[in-house]
DNA sequence: TAGATTGTTAATCGATTAACAATC
DNA sequence: TAGATTGTTAATCGATTAACAATC
């Protein structure tokens, strides 16, 4: 369906869309335009449609866009539909958050399995997934062949840990560790979560405001 | 110091280039070329020198950069010296996770309060801070002028409170609630953060590779 | 049908890259 | 000095916006 290859400015706006067209189906919305949404996500309708375009043409002349075959269009796009297992490595605090805060099913994955290496830790539950010591992550990944690594350990960690879970099959990596991890093995797919750049953007804007 | 206003591209970037630099600087390593650094951050060395650029000519020819006095002129340039307070709404998973795993202190903020509805939280620390009622919110930022709002709260609970905080004096929000928050106040800065967006894109590339 | 709105092409704008004179 | 590398201007590339014929 997509022709050729999308760009990233337009695979980001993607979860975007399909967040609002949820809210708009939640709220009776049936159909949309592109000038209507454009106003309420703060875009233009043009990049509306080009973005769609880049997948298909889901709209209809003089009527606009089913909110809800739209919202189905745009997560079948993201993959939403499929169930990869995920592995999350480090309970700490992050770690706990992210297991019980993060709504995985609806976005493509399950929770299978949580490792740690603190024995205060080891054996408890959580989102009901039993924390399991990280030396039985070797055998787990040849059992099970999750698909993707969620990454809430110190950096050294996380590059070492990284480079054997390739090689145990895991493709994609979700990385909070304070680090850009790289792996430029072929079809591997990383990415980084930095809050703290997020939060010094904050701090430049309100510095620049303050001028 | 910056030329005119600068683009948000380049915004976005500055974070990185100041961990980068952090790193270099902890492994001993002085100075640098814009082409030596470009080469360990994936970019060019033009773009690297265009970004610098927008806020004054921190190199030398014939030399490159000096890794620590380009490392502080970023942190400057993003305000990290400063030191504003914040306040974390909502101490649930996130909340928590939020409060004990973030440096706040080195982003140019102080986390000054937490407040909470849940009377099983009240009263329990985090990261050195009480959690207080919820009820106390108005009057603490009468008292303490706080400048930050960390919105680890449902989408509701978001968007009445961000208006009355506006009212309080509340000037920046980093938002973690499920939500686009728009505030058209003048000079108000939002930071919205969507962890499930991060996690979307990363299924979206999973399933683009598996094609 | 007439009105509305798409899909798509063309125009514009901005960001990235290349090039090179200035200079340490 | 000669070599290296910046700061900056010009060229290129890509993304956004505008326009409009197609059509529901």
């Amino acid at each position: 369906m997509p022709k050729g290859s999308v760009s990233a400015s337009v695979i980001r706006r993607l979860p975007r869309y399909h967040r609002f067209l949820r809210e708009l189906a939640d709220d009776g919305v049936v159909r949309i335009s592109s000038g209507d949404l454009a106003a309420r996500m703060g875009l233009t309708a043009s990049q509306i449609r080009q973005d769609l375009n880049c997948f298909g043409g889901f709209g209809q002349q003089g009527y606009g866009y089913n909110v809800q075959s739209l919202y189905e269009e745009i997560g079948r796009i993201l993959g939403l539909g499929t169930h990869r297992r995920a592995v999350l490595i480090g309970a700490g605090n992050l770690g706990r958050a992210i297991a019980q805060h993060m709504d995985f099913v609806s976005r493509g994955f399950e929770l299978s399995a949580i490792f740690d290496l603190d024995p205060e830790l080891i054996g408890r539950q959580i989102a009901g997934v039993a924390i399991q010591n990280i030396t039985a992550l070797y055998d787990y990944c040849k059992r099970m062949n999750p698909t993707v690594a969620i990454l809430c350990i110190p950096k050294e960690a996380a590059i070492k840990l990284s480079r054997d879970l390739v090689s145990l099959g895991v493709r994609g990596f979700w990385n909070f560790s304070h680090y850009d991890l790289a792996l430029d093995y072929e079809g591997i797919v990383v990415e980084n979560v930095h809050l703290g750049d997020s939060l010094s953007i904050l701090c430049y804007r309100l510095s620049e405001m303050e001028k």
